[in-house]
DNA sequence: AAAAATTATAATGTCGACAATATATGCCTG
DNA sequence: CAGGCATATATTGTCGACATTATAATTTTT
């Protein structure tokens, strides 16, 4: 599940993705104040590690901190969600135009092989789909823009925002064939070379999500 | 020069600044080590708050930190240019278009005020535009945006490694007038409420910054 | 009794020392 | 003499204690 290889070297790594883990699945509330003692106690780890992945934690933006105040996890509101996928839209588009550019021809057929084993499951009637295989498939385009810049903000920071409120807002939700057609026309696009289309589908694919989301937030 | 008002608070906040300034101004050289004991004798602060403003800076990817091994100021590449553009072209060109849907009348009729008085400056032959006024102008669009998300990347990130480049590469150069005429016709696409145009214009303005810039490495 | 000022408390910010790890040096072996 | 191994050194990672700041409780004053 988790395709990057973060693996932990320090205790300050290990307490940082055990603390993201609680926060995105909301074993610690979101809203919630952090406190570096009580934290520093529960993980058995100094103050200092707590200190330093708390930081961290503020850089991806799951967490706000003050000074001399202290930090607490980021409350989630249906604005910031909307603003998330904005982002997502604009960043993932680009990605897709990157892709399309700079994916090897052996990368892309691996992502239509990915592509062919999710429809299995999906005919299948499997809801496996949902979760794991749309964050692979967005995950693979990402990674094949083979832009840093591009790969961090979204890999390291919005995902889990975007996971957060998937997990706390109990999106597990349906849109699961529609979307699996929307990715592929997105890895035909990419295949094509088409620059232009893939990065318009993968934005449309976005927007959808997102009116999808809106629904069921005004609605449920 | 800084429009965002922030301020140091605590000792590590200053440290962070100032090592974020002399690293983007090239008082330490891009691919130099970052020992925690110099800088912490250099700045007089302890090791601890050295470390706060190192990690700080790692996640501004204005250096590269390994575990054991210590902090690295980033290398200077023209991929890393190129890719930051592309970046920049996705997230302010989404900018543009949702400033042309949320920012008030206010700010827009200020952001043309601002513009007319650059166009004095250009006229009189002032080349002070070049570098502040180009930075105002694209700063009034990204917090116009109202989108918290692209704000932060943006300004806290992408910027300042921009600026380390123009700086540290001497990309002071022409591009003023033809710059100024490509502003103008954002901002009236923002303030006819064209969203579309707008984020159009925006990524060509962006485009068009990236190749002279490659253009001028290609040459010189 | 209400509001302001002051003290008390508990949290964060900062520090110097110790432990663990990586690199450099020198030694031993083939 | 070259290559690998062991040691030495220096740097980073971690820790507990102290300093400083914000908040809560108490007292004082109007």
């Amino acid at each position: 599940m988790l395709v990057k290889s973060e693996q932990a070297i320090t205790n300050a790594d290990r307490t940082f993705f055990q603390l993201r883990k609680d926060i995105v699945e909301g074993v610690i509330p979101a809203g919630s104040k952090l406190s570096e003692m009580e934290l520093s106690t529960k993980y058995e780890v100094s103050r200092a590690v707590i200190r330093e992945a708390i930081n961290r934690l503020a850089t991806c933006h799951l967490v706000e901190r003050k000074a001399n105040v202290g930090a607490r996890v980021v409350a989630l509101s249906p604005e910031g969600l909307i603003q998330l996928y904005q982002v997502r839209e604009a960043l993932e588009g680009m990605a897709a135009r990157l892709a399309a550019r700079n994916m090897s021809d052996d990368e892309i057929a691996d992502m239509q092989a990915l592509l062919d084993s999710h429809f299995d499951k999906v005919k299948d009637g499997q809801s496996y789909y949902q979760e794991a295989g749309d964050v692979d498939f967005h995950y693979r385009i990402v990674t094949g823009s083979k832009n840093d810049h591009l790969i961090s903000v979204l890999v390291d920071g919005l995902y889990h925002l975007v996971r957060m409120y998937r997990v706390q807002l109990g999106m597990a939700g349906p849109r699961v064939s529609t979307a699996f057609d929307e990715h592929r026309h997105i890895v035909n696009a990419i295949a094509n070379r088409d620059e232009e289309l893939a990065e318009m589908l993968m934005r449309r694919h976005i927007l959808y999500s997102k009116n999808n989301i809106e629904k069921k937030l005004n609605n449920g």
